[in-house]
DNA sequence: CAGGATCCCGCTAGATACTG
DNA sequence: CAGTATCTAGCGGGATCCTG
């Protein structure tokens, strides 16, 4: 009975895609307006000073404040909020540096560091494709309207 | 000035992730609640009676019944919206057989073909990360409980 | 079969102000 | 610097009923 073996393996492949399968769980994590911005903004990172640096692949840990002036137009309470969500996942672990002004560092780990590869993915198709995106819109618009 | 010029380079290829920029649009469009799961349909088919086929990665055009039928758990409410969304920005064209029953289908783009293979990237992501992300969740859950 | 209209609930996310 | 509490508007998205 290959057939059915198959189709089992058709379901397991796309029930991550179905409703209310616990599986789709991974998949909510990424929606969320910040939280795509957020993982990808480790690697995206090309700090004024280190120009050779090639920003590669590397994410590196980075405190809150840190990745609020990268984003530039999230609210402190998403900023947390996101973290908090993602810390729990796993993608980032979060250090508290008790100290004169607390510090707080958000590494991420493995599983962050491969989600951010899918997230730098979208991130350049968004980039290569946006041009082309946009003009369909407005023909498609012109059209209807 | 060299500096200046990688600095704008790296601007251009942040400004996906920041808000209000236009090319943050695109972005916007994965998210929603059925639009990956709509994306990735076409491709994940393993339509009984075609054992052999391997469903690589070559979306075809489907029928709107079609799709809910794979995506179980879609109201046709958000299906329709979806898929509309979807073809104002291209990945698919809708074209409409008017017959006795009239019949719609979906045709993946260049476009939707290149998303396709994102979503299929963030699809196998969840279903081989999804065990540790569970589990990492509920360990941390159990500790801050 | 496909899609629109309407109603309605709940969540997301922003603004603001306050703590350690 | 980082986080929390509260309030609020807006939208995402489900259910239901109706058209061609």
């Amino acid at each position: 009975m290959k057939a059915a073996r198959k189709r089992a393996q058709a379901e397991v492949e796309q029930d991550v895609f179905l409703a209310g399968r616990p599986s789709r769980q991974p998949l909510d994590r990424i929606s969320g307006k910040w939280v795509a911005p957020i993982l990808c903004a480790p690697g995206g990172d090309d700090s004024p000073g280190r120009p050779g640096a090639a920003h590669a692949d590397a994410p590196r840990a980075m405190r809150c404040s840190e990745i609020s002036r990268l984003l530039a137009g999230v609210s402190r309470k998403m900023l947390t909020r996101t973290l908090r969500a993602l810390e729990r996942d796993d993608p980032f672990t979060r250090t508290v540096t008790p100290a004169a002004p607390v510090t707080v560092s958000h590494e991420p780990t493995d599983l962050g560091r491969s989600l951010h590869h899918m997230t730098r993915g979208l991130g350049s198709w968004a980039r290569t494709r946006m041009a082309e995106v946009l003009a369909n819109r407005e023909k498609h618009d012109s059209r209807t309207s």
